[in-house]
DNA sequence: GGGAGAGAAA
DNA sequence: AAGCGTTCTCTCCC
């Protein structure tokens, strides 16, 4: 397989080693596929491990990482064993408490190929395509690992390029790392949070909560169906609101929960990385459980068991977590630098911290203020719920009065960041909508607009919302609360690295990724949340700064069209931008790619009669670089004589010329070419058999070998022809011949193979004659020793040293009875002497590895 | 602090 | 007989 082969980067995992792991990873999830969230990570931490022991023999750092940690006045954190009894064993063998290692030479089963063929990127896919999970199915068997810590900063951030060092920083690798690193930190995370949504549905964790809620408020959580629309959702806004009241004022926040995770610049911010003393230690359901009946924890536990608490009620409430993995691309805020020697402990204020003190004067921003919007009542349209009208119109009765930061003001974590990591959505069923409720950090209900923290927030980043709901499906509502997910949002997500290198690999990677907690079916309401959603896109305002246009999905503007891109002719202008001059912005829909002729005739079209060319590139001056820089406009034509290029409408499918009475016609170069299948010539078949050539060449009729392509290895591309054309009429008997000429081909390997066996057995037995010889005409066991010495260091100088006994071995099938009587009577007939050199008797050992291995002279 | 332009690397 | 532009980072400027 030529295509298989590519340069691997020196110190990154060979494509090899990675599919190995990829293929492990598949067969595990074919085991029982069920377990798969569980294997995938499971794996991901063995990987880790032997990454993290590697890279602790490396570098001096101590062999223990920092990240233990021990639960203040409890035995040293290990998986409280009788939580495993249930499960099958060696899950429990890994313990998730020290996951995520370094990893610089992590191998994540999940690759980001880059050149290679389509058919490769499908593999990718397939892993993920035949893990089948409902979140009904894995609850029933599976507990899942018992916690994942998630801080993988310090691990991670040694991947980092140190800024400014160019020459690193641009490396394919390092960027292709970074993109590994963050689908597994991805996965990992969504792991992680599907687990703790599992872990909201625990009987025992909602039995410790329900008694918070006093009737009343259940009553109002639970509108009779009698009432009309709007009094259901006041009635459950009141509901929630209480509930959210009465959890704010019992929970406790006595940890720190998740954080945006940041690369390390260098090694001096690993080396003084500990994990912050206050992070959360909830680590089974044991302590989740225990979280629940204390009342304590991070404020994602309590979010969580907010979450436990509403379903507990039987509102239908959905976890939802703003995903934090390490930025997938460069220009991501990273570690802050270790503050100076004289304090290494004391931490000075951070950027972090300077941007917390800055917003914490605007808390109150943030604190709940009256609903921020109110769903109209609009049933049978399906994007209806995607209004919002202003609250101003409904201060709704049932409202709270704005909460007057009561006494039992929640305790805060210093230094997380003032934007909640997890939050809790309600299913309001009257509009058939879900709404969020906030209950620890932003007091908020209802109003979608207050969870995105801005991008300067150290801590908290809104990249990947995702939902989850009781069955352990969920949805990625990140669009729901990015107030500008088309023009900033997307960019640092792993489906909006846009490029040409990347194309839509990213967005199928998530795609894929998220498979596994899909929703079992697409229900009423799930589309109309799809809308919802979509809606939400398409009303993103326009970008105000031309960088957010580049590669925008709906706006474009001319000048970041790429070179092989254009406007169509009549395309609309959507408004102006741009800070001097007014720029025109445009659709993206209206930029189309134009080709050459000969790249539309590899896409099986040609560009039909009269069409001028939309535009005529300009050929490139290898050695001129800095010329290339003004071709600003594209009516450029001069001296160049460029490449005329076309857009699709300016094309037609291509019809080659039929085949005529059993004869292909061929392009000029004798081939016929078959870049797509519609370019087959009619009357015609296309076998791409390695052997169709042959065949046609048995029976006599004429076959065109088909050029399916071109492949660039090295500087220059070279053809790629699989099988050839034939007329149609000769496809059953080309196919048989195809079958007779395999099977003929495996008979003969058949019998190569023997052959080869036949002639390591005759050496052997020649061997054994010789060395029979030896002994007989020599008395003295010494000598005897000597010559057997001898023969073994140079096993092939026997011809030389001992031209006598050749000879005499030479009338070798006389004795034949003999030396057949002990392992069966095969020898050939034929005389191989030929291939009696020492090499080819060396090779064969390999190949035969049973009889071959033991026969060498000894 | 962020946006725009330009140079350099692969 | 078919690959030579993108993208990252720095600097300047508002």
């Amino acid at each position: 397989m030529p295509g298989r082969k590519r340069s691997a980067p020196i110190d990154n995992p060979s494509p090899r080693t990675i599919r190995a792991t990829r293929s492990s990873a598949r067969r595990t999830a074919a085991k029982n596929d069920n377990d798969v969230i569980p294997d995938v990570v499971k794996e991901m931490v063995v990987e880790v491990r032997k990454a993290k022991q590697a890279a602790a023999e490396n570098e001096d750092t101590p062999t223990e990482p920092p990240r233990k940690r021990k639960r203040p006045g409890e035995k040293p954190a290990k998986p409280s064993k009788e939580n495993d009894a249930g499960n099958d064993g060696n899950d429990e063998e890994i313990e998730f408490e020290d996951v995520p290692i370094p990893a610089p030479t992590i191998q994540t089963m999940v690759r980001d190929t880059d050149d290679e063929e389509d058919d490769d990127d499908d593999d990718d896919d397939i892993q993920f395509e035949d893990v089948n999970i409902n979140g009904a199915q894995a609850n029933t068997r599976y507990e899942g690992p018992k916690t994942l810590d998630l801080d993988l900063t310090a691990y991670m951030a040694s991947l980092a390029p140190k800024k400014g060092d160019r020459r690193k920083a641009l490396g394919r690798e390092e960027k292709d790392r970074r993109i590994e690193t963050h689908k597994v930190h991805l996965l990992c995370l969504l792991a992680h949070v599907e687990l703790r949504n599992r872990w909201c549905n625990d009987p025992e964790v909602q039995d410790a909560l329900r008694p918070l809620l006093s009737r009343k408020t259940v009553g109002f959580l639970r509108p009779r169906a009698s009432l009309n629309q709007f009094s259901r959702t006041e009635s459950l806004r009141r509901g929630i609101s209480e509930a959210k009241e009465v959890f704010r004022t019992r929970f406790e926040i006595t940890e720190r929960g998740l954080q945006r995770a940041l690369w390390a610049e260098n090694l001096d911010q690993l080396k003084d990385y500990k994990p912050p003393p206050d992070a959360e230690t909830t680590r089974n359901k044991a302590d989740f459980l225990k979280a629940a009946q204390t009342l304590r924890g991070s404020r994602d536990v309590g979010a969580q068991l907010f979450c436990a608490l509403l379903r507990s009620v039987g509102v239908e409430a959905r976890l939802v977590c703003s995903l934090q993995p390490l930025a997938c691309v460069a220009g991501a805020p990273a570690m802050p630098k270790p503050s100076s020697k004289t304090t290494p402990k004391a931490k000075q204020p951070s950027k972090a911290e300077q941007y917390l003190a800055a917003v914490a004067k605007h808390e109150t921003k943030f604190t709940p203020t009256t609903p921020g919007t109110i769903p109209r009542s609009r049933l049978g349209h399906p994007d209806a719920t995607s209004y919002q009208i202003p609250s101003l119109l409904a201060p709704s009765p049932s409202t709270p009065p704005p909460l007057p930061t009561p006494k039992t003001q929640v305790k805060k974590i210093k230094g997380e960041s003032p934007f909640p990591i997890c939050w809790v959505e309600i299913l309001d069923h009257a509009h058939q909508k879900y709404h969020p409720v906030d209950p620890l950090v932003t007091f908020s209900q209802f109003n979608p607009k207050v969870y995105e923290p801005p991008s300067s927030d150290l801590l908290n980043s809104l990249t990947y919302a995702v939902a989850f709901n009781p069955d352990s499906s969920c949805l990625d509502v990140t669009r729901r609360y990015a107030k500008a997910y088309n023009s900033k949002t997307r960019r640092w997500r792993i489906d909006g690295l846009v490029s040409s290198r990347n194309g839509l690999k990213g967005e199928r990677w998530l795609r894929a990724a998220l498979r596994r907690y899909q929703p079992p079916s697409v229900t009423d309401l799930l589309q109309i949340e799809l809308n919802e959603l979509k809606a939400a896109e398409l009303k993103e305002p326009m970008p105000r700064n031309v960088m957010d246009f580049r590669d925008h999905p709906v706006y474009a503007l001319e000048r970041h069209l790429r070179r092989n891109e254009v406007l169509v002719p009549g395309a609309q202008v959507s408004g102006t931008c741009g800070g001097g001059g007014l720029e025109r912005i445009y659709r993206r829909r209206d930029v189309k790619v134009a080709r050459t002729r000969e790249r539309w005739f590899r896409l099986g079209r040609v560009v039909k009669g009269g069409e001028v060319p939309v535009k005529v590139l300009p050929k490139m001056k290898r050695k001129k670089k800095g010329r290339l820089g003004d071709g600003d406009d594209d009516e450029e034509g001069e001296q160049g004589a460029g490449n005329p290029v076309f857009i699709e409408s300016q094309t037609e499918v291509y019809v080659p010329p039929p085949v005529v009475g059993g004869r292909v016609p061929r392009n000029r170069f004798g081939n016929v070419d078959v870049y797509v299948p519609s370019m087959v010539p009619r009357g015609g078949v296309h076998l791409p058999h390695e052997r169709a050539r042959r065949a046609a060449f048995v029976l006599g009729i004429d076959a065109a070998p088909a050029l399916t392509g071109f492949e660039f290895r090295g500087r220059q591309g070279t053809a790629v022809l699989r099988g050839v054309v034939v007329a149609a009429e000769y496809k059953g008997a080309m196919e048989a011949v195809i079958q007779g000429l395999e099977d003929m081909e495996v008979e003969e390997e058949q019998e190569r193979k023997t052959r080869m066996l036949l002639a390591v057995w005759r050496r052997m037995l020649k061997g054994l004659r010789i060395r029979e010889r030896i002994m007989d005409g020599v008395d003295e066991e010494a000598e005897a020793e000597a010559e057997a010495r001898k023969q073994e260091d140079k096993g092939k100088a026997k011809e030389v040293d001992m031209p006598d006994f050749d000879d005499t071995a030479t009338p070798f099938h006389d004795d034949e009875d003999e030396d057949s009587a002990g392992r069966g009577g095969f020898f050939p007939s034929t005389n191989l002497d030929s291939d009696d050199e020492g090499g080819g008797g060396g090779f064969m050992v390999e190949e035969e590895e049973e009889e071959g291995g033991g026969f060498v002279i000894e």
